[in-house]
DNA sequence: AATAGTTTTGCAAATGTTTTCATTTCTTGT
DNA sequence: ACAAGAAATGAAAACATTTGCAAAACTATT
């Protein structure tokens, strides 16, 4: 039972309560190969006695790792992060690391200030979500020698590696099934481009690819719509009750394609012989909502797993610190919410 | 632009570059107040030049607050959970605490280890989800008298102050309005209880209420299934095409309560005028999916804010730690997915 | 210009560990 | 039983800060 009256224990008291000195309690944790086994044995009992926990903070100041990393996302609002950093924490938890963790919804002036804070707690390593950052951001990186992960989003000319899919990738799949199914008059639903690289990389993609193909969206299939299920069924329901339809509507992200799928039954179109409705992400849900969504599935899971890993590794074996980047593909997941448009 | 050249700054060659003794640095970050303007600027420079970043493992270790609170949930892939995550760190990080995240996926023997490298770190404070722990846990907590609140869930007997709402009230307040429609033949969808006390006390609430009702749940309508839009609506499709079919299904979750919605489309039944559906939670969607889904709302957001705003006052005031409970209470939310069964 | 009072700064001890080096204790072979 | 070598332990310095106390530098007062 631990002693609630005297103040806490540190090393001192259990050493004086197994009649050692600190080092050799330093050294049950640290090099427990080096002691006698009766030794051990009693140091354990003076452990439990006093009710002792390592301080870590004592330890970091020797230079020793904090085991921690700092994840640093837009947002825990979209699932898809939450689950992206679920992935990671569980496999750094896995190596004996913490997260310390804080989202900067977007502002990439707040980022910066986050970031300082982590290395106040000197995290061992970092990771930032999307490619973009402020470049005060990149130069503390550089000039503290600490190992960064771009997280989400892949391109082989990021300035630090970078783990996850190439977004431009994903839309221009998306896309091109749509032209491949045979429609030209297309809408687009796209969330807010600022401070979100890959949303920007999204929207220039898909306009880029429709421009290719001679298409452009008309200012009144072009709607910019925030991240929310009820927007989007908003925007998509003022979208079909115009007269002139489209015959698809590709969506930034599955949220969005989500709304408009609520929306569409809500006007009484059918999805997809009215319209076929189309996301990016395969978010879950996105298999088992009615009709199911055609969609670009973005492996969040596997990213936050990789870059896991790849980020320990960095920690641990500073060595071979060379750029791990790693594509993680985007895929086409074809379904019920799009097919060619009648005629 | 700071030396990468040299070994990392620290506050001797912060001192030596503003020509003061290093107290005086340190005084600069704690009690600007005390120093002259005049210095107070030449510190400034000197803090650019170096690039100096305060070391909190270094301030930590004289009893200075680490400036960390530990959070600790079943998982993140609930969005209900990374809601209110995402409140909770928003609050505590604008009083400048950073979150130390991790989540024990519902084994509770994983909490106790994780709460020990909480502890390890040195957090301020502690958030645990549920009421229910290992005694172990409890103790431990106790011995280190680190404040500690419980969220999620709320009772006003629980052993450390909690902050939530009362799953039993919720349960409740929708098994009532199911049977105020004047529903009799009612099927359920639950998740598993294991480590769940939120589940746990939802199960047994509905059952009672059915019970004192005097409805019994045959086996055939009692499914157990995990929290998950897949599984759900599989379980639900195969509930929808027995013969025997009820006029009404709880759903623990609003997740399961989604699946069943997709279910019941997929099996051609309308809701509600074949079959009443309703959910737990209130979750993102819940309110925008056709039908729209009758639930209790669980304020995630809320609950989120005022955990994070009573710990922060629990660690900087720890003299009013009084068992500062908190009940957030739950709302039944009617919307479409309900109605009176057909005669 | 000297004194008293106030403001500002520096010195040194303290914080809880780890680690190097030195010392003690234990084995083993004779 | 003893020396040599190995194994186990301890003493003390180091890590990056904060802080109580004392000294120094200013101000204001006479």
């Amino acid at each position: 039972m631990p002693d609630k009256n005297t103040k806490k224990a540190d090393i001192f008291a259990v050493a004086r309560s197994a009649a050692v000195s600190p080092s050799t309690v330093s050294r049950y944790f640290n090099h427990p190969e080096l002691l006698k086994s009766t030794t051990r044995k009693r140091i354990d009992n003076a452990v439990r006695r006093t009710g002792y926990i390592r301080n870590r903070a004592a330890q970091t100041i020797h230079g020793i790792r904090s085991g921690t990393v700092g994840v640093l996302v837009p947002t825990l609002d979209h699932a898809i992060f939450a689950e992206v950093v679920q992935a990671l924490s569980d496999t750094v938890a896995a190596q004996g690391f913490t997260i310390l963790l804080s989202s900067h919804g977007y502002d990439l002036q707040r980022e910066y200030l986050i970031l300082r804070k982590f290395l106040e707690h000197r995290v061992d390593g970092v990771v930032l979500t999307g490619l973009e950052h402020d470049e005060a951001v990149f130069q503390l990186l550089d000039s503290q020698g600490i190992p960064c992960t771009l997280m989400w989003n892949y391109s082989n000319k990021s300035r630090f590696p970078s783990i996850g899919a190439d977004n431009q990738m994903a839309a221009k799949l998306i896309t091109d099934h749509v032209l491949s199914l045979g429609h030209r008059r297309v809408a687009c639903m796209l969330p807010p481009t600022d401070g979100n690289d890959r949303a920007l990389a999204r929207r220039d993609m898909i306009l880029a690819t429709l421009r290719a193909a001679g298409i452009t969206v008309p200012a009144h299939w072009s709607l910019q719509t925030v991240y929310s299920i009820s927007e989007s069924k908003k925007d998509a329901i003022a979208l079909f009750s115009q007269p002139d339809l489209p015959t698809a509507l590709i969506c930034g992200n599955d949220i969005l394609a989500t709304g408009a799928l609520y929306a569409a039954k809500a006007a009484g179109l059918n999805v997809p012989q009215d319209i076929s409705i189309v996301g990016i992400g395969d978010f879950k849900g996105s298999s088992d909502i009615e009709p199911t969504l055609t969609t670009v599935r973005m492996p969040a899971r596997r990213i936050g797993q990789e870059t896991g890993m790849a980020l320990v590794r960095a920690i641990v074996e500073p060595a071979e610190h060379s750029n791990e980047s790693l594509h993680c593909a985007p895929e086409l997941i074809i379904r019920q919410s799009s097919m060619r448009p009648r005629l």
